[in-house]
DNA sequence: ATAAATACCAATTTCATTAGTAGGTTTATA
DNA sequence: TATAAACCTACTAATGAAATTGGTATTTAT
């Protein structure tokens, strides 16, 4: 299993917050909405907010919202964001120091492709892709 | 991270064992050979020999061997088997009950194609291809 | 002004999975 | 018949995912 609860819960609100334009939306609104408890809910937005994916507006009346148009974010930006690496393999992840058996590894190359593959499929997709193909019934099987 | 150890190991052995072809080899020589500890390098062997990937041979000048040719294993094939599952999400697992919110999910439809994407993928590899891009210093990336 | 609603913050807990160990039994053969 | 091998069951340690707990700071509506 590739993707957590955490970047798919991270998809599911950017997709809310586009579907729900304008104000900001509180996060309880949010949690009831996507049913996530709202303290787990709370720690995703904060990265979100960190990264200026989302603007967080204080105090009574406040809420979250989208600091950019819907097309303006990959779904590879978004996960990559909350799970911090998508890469299918330890020795691809930008965070690992090199394997030692790298220069007689008869599966990197493979490996490879497969990181770019995913890579450029979800960078291909954006909210607002996911919230048209679902007004539209599409689908994205290639 | 999607493959574990424990896939990375088998396919690792299986290359082992295709580039080692005649006699069967020894458990102790293949985790000598691919430094992976002999105790846990049994697990894996054992459910590759359950689903006949493998020959088991026992007793004294026993080990493992192949039990078809290398380009009849796909990569797929044999991740599927240590891994348990593919799937880059739990909604897409064979094990998995079916979600309750799918009618309405906005990324259910991306999930599906990813999923195809990567199985494709490692289902159009095998550990003929593997050896031969070695030897050839090709690559998979497309 | 102030009460209420909100985002923000740090630390901890629970649970499942991965990765690996330990110790023994069975089987074949040199 | 001693030896080398696979096979088997059970356990343990480490890691990461998925939350939960208990607060603090900020803004706004009244």
């Amino acid at each position: 299993m590739m993707i957590s609860t955490k970047g798919r819960y991270a998809l599911r609100v950017m997709i809310d917050l586009a579907e729900h334009p304008g104000d900001s939306v509180p996060l309880k609104e949010i949690a009831q909405r996507q049913d996530i408890s709202e303290k787990y809910l709370e720690i995703i937005l904060k990265s979100l907010v960190r990264e200026k994916f989302l603007i967080g507006q204080r105090g009574k009346g406040g809420g979250y919202r989208l600091s950019k148009a819907p097309d303006a974010y990959t779904v590879g930006s978004i996960l990559r964001l909350t799970e911090g690496s998508l890469a299918p393999v330890a020795c691809l992840d930008q965070k690992a120091e090199q394997c030692p058996r790298l220069t007689s590894c008869r599966t990197f190359s493979m490996w490879h492709g497969l990181d770019k593959l995913i890579q450029e499929y979800l960078d291909g997709i954006t909210i607002a892709d996911l919230m048209a193909a679902y007004q539209a019934g599409d689908d994205y099987i290639i």
